[in-house]
RNA sequence: GCCGCUUUAGCUUAGUGGUAAAGCAACGGUUUCGUAAACCGUAGACGCAAGUCCGAUUCUUGCAAGCGGCUCCA
């Protein structure tokens, strides 16, 4: 173990040997050491506020200065049940470790159960080198149906340097916040008479969206996929016969009910796409020939996510989903799986995206009938494929247990937005049991009907959580073709208005996003507005432009770029629009 | 949903048991300007609801939204 990771660990003793002396009723639970720092959970007889926190990280500096020793103690579990027996949390662990003895650690007056291993004395510790950072919530083992203890967080390392730029980089990382930069930048916006989770997307934002959609279309059409157009809502027996209902009912918004001819009907607003394509897959007799068959839509999905996973434009309730459904044979499996992969690879190489992680789901077999579709054989099928597919390409991945979708294995792609923040941004499913349930079929060459195999696929992920970490990933500085505002048309004083109005609807005119800035405003203050909407080009319009009939181009961050004509500048930026650079 | 915190103008922030201050933005005017903030002026806010109090933006409770986590997830 790394000498870092010992002493996070150990501070969080040190920690938890504080808590004691200020809560002597404390009950313990767990204090690892985690990235950039460790953490201790407790139970205590009243909630934690911020100025707890200072006093017991001065308590921590006592206790550090007294340069306590770490020393470990192999016991019996008996002697630890009786040494632990007012820690209840402690008396689980103990119960359910392995062996007849368990491993102690003593630090000064107070002894953990811990398998260590732990930095010698304090001593190693440098005193302004950590931080307690935040007070939250936590549930005993992470389980939501046990108790909630109160979790301290903080930050360690191993000079205090570090732990300064550690602090510099989390202010950095607040400013390229989505959630920031959305509002700065009117992208996106909530509205309380909307709802919580419902984002509103502004001119700027629907700019992206055209924008990606743009390209998500003209890479599936070459792709072979053909795009389709579904409702929003639908009766509960699809949702029923698909068998999304049992595993999906929570995350569904309740239904609403409608009553014709005295016939009560329940409708669902759709949390997924892929029943409807189903029914449209049914929707006429399918041939071998047709295969594979590629369903693509843009479809908004709503999702009754609960409120405390809501953030701000990655967790949403409502969602466009760049969404398809691939209908194909087992021999057509592999292939068509292996498009998808290298579709992924190819959106990644354009939005510049170098860190990612292929996540391949699997099932567990305790998850079996209850979490997953029953039925084994299938599994282990399905999974075999995927894995094969991605060991013969050599694509990098891991394998994760328990964590596919009902119907199938998954791959999904974990990115990093440039503050650090990880999350799913793209899923690639295998669905082997939906059709089935369908009673989809296609004739196969020999006059049999079979069932297709399905596969989910969301390259782009969903909108909402693509721009959100587009935001992020370019601190809102968009590349030109992204941009919602790609040129800013600025006269130097109201003389030059006019050939600027001019210049600007030529721009439009070539479908080039432009805006003019009009206002009585000097020079200087028109090109910071600019700057920071973060527009990527600037034409600066005086009388040397007019009577050159020509345009000064600034480029954003890098200053004047000199005089050139209008069409010049058109066919300059055009080619870097087609480019994506 | 759970634990904790937060909520003052469009934004960022100040402040008070006797209804609130400022900068930027907005609007009006002056200025007509050469590559990141001209000048003068105007208007605009205590999240919502109950309670305590002579009086609540301030205290209490509830609700809502947001934030940090947990759980869950595209």
């Amino acid at each position: 173990m790394e000498n870092i990771e010992k002493i996070r660990h150990s501070l969080s003793h040190i920690m938890a040997s504080a808590v004691l002396e200020l809560f002597p009723k404390a009950k313990l639970g767990i204090g690892p050491a985690i990235e950039n720092g460790f953490y201790y959970d407790f139970q205590l007889q009243r909630p934690l506020e911020e100025k707890d926190l200072a006093e017991i990280e001065k308590k921590m500096k006592e206790l550090i200065s007294q340069k306590i020793k770490f020393e470990k103690k192999n016991i019996n579990k008996r002697t630890a049940k009786k040494l632990f027996a007012v820690q209840p949390y402690k008396l689980e662990l103990i119960k359910e470790l392995p062996g007849d003895t368990v491993s102690t650690y003593t630090s000064g007056e107070f002894v953990d159960l811990c398998k260590g291993p732990h930095i010698k004395s304090t001593k190693e510790i440098t005193l302004n080198s950590f931080k307690l950072t935040k007070v939250a919530g936590a549930y005993w083992k992470g389980n939501e149906k046990n108790k909630m203890l109160t979790r301290i967080y903080g930050l360690a390392f191993e000079t205090e340097k570090e732990l300064q730029e550690h602090l510099k980089m989390l202010e950095e990382a607040e400013k390229r916040d989505h959630r920031k930069l959305g509002k700065d930048l009117k992208i996106f916006t909530f509205s309380d008479f909307v709802g919580p989770g419902l984002p509103l997307w502004l001119p700027n934002g629907a700019a992206i969206i055209e924008e990606i959609e743009k390209l998500g279309k003209d890479m599936e059409t070459k792709a072979g996929y053909l795009r389709v157009k579904t409702p929003h809502i639908a009766k509960e027996i699809m949702y029923k016969t698909s068998g999304h209902l049992p595993y999906y009912a929570d995350t569904m918004f309740p239904p609403m009910i409608l009553e014709e001819d005295g016939k009560k009907t329940k409708y669902y607003l759709k949390a997924m796409n892929c029943p409807h394509h189903h029914q449209i897959f049914a929707a006429e007799p399918r041939s071998y020939r047709d295969l594979p068959l590629r369903l693509a839509e843009y479809g908004t999905c709503y999702r009754y996510e609960k409120s405390g996973e809501l953030f701000g434009l990655m967790r949403v309730r409502s969602m466009e989903m760049n969404d398809a459904h691939i209908y194909c044979t087992e021999d057509q499996f592999t292939n068509e799986f292996l498009e998808v992969i290298k579709l992924y690879l190819e959106y990644f190489k354009i939005f510049g995206i170098q860190k990612y992680v292929m996540r391949f789901s699997t099932h567990s077999k305790e998850g079996l009938g209850k979490k997953y579709i029953n039925n084994e054989k299938l599994w282990k099928k399905t999974e075999d494929m995927v894995r094969a597919t991605l060991l013969k390409e050599k694509i990098p991945f891991v394998e994760v247990k328990n964590e596919a979708a009902f119907y199938g294995p998954k791959i999904d792609v974990e990115v990093w937005s440039a503050i650090g923040r990880e999350f799913t941004l793209a899923t690639n499913q295998v669905d082997f049991a939906v059709p089935e349930r369908f009673g989809l079929k296609y004739t196969d060459s020999d006059g049999k009907e079979k069932t297709p195999i399905c596969i989910h696929r969301a390259p782009l992920s969903t909108h909402e959580r693509l721009i959100g970490f587009l935001i992020e990933h370019y601190a809102g500085a968009f590349p030109l073709w992204l941009s919602p505002v790609q040129v800013a048309v600025i006269p130097i004083s109201e003389k030059h208005s006019e050939y600027a109005i001019k210049i600007a609807k030529e721009l439009k005119e070539k479908n080039i996003r432009a805006e003019i800035k009009n206002e009585n405003e000097t020079l200087g203050k028109k090109i910071r507005a600019a700057e920071m909407q973060k527009i990527p080009y600037l034409l600066i319009l005086g009388d040397k432009e007019i009577s050159a009939n020509a345009v000064a181009v600034r480029a954003r961050g890098k200053g004047d770029m000199g005089q050139m004509t209008l069409d010049a500048f058109i066919d300059k930026i055009k080619e870097e629009i087609i480019k994506k650079q």
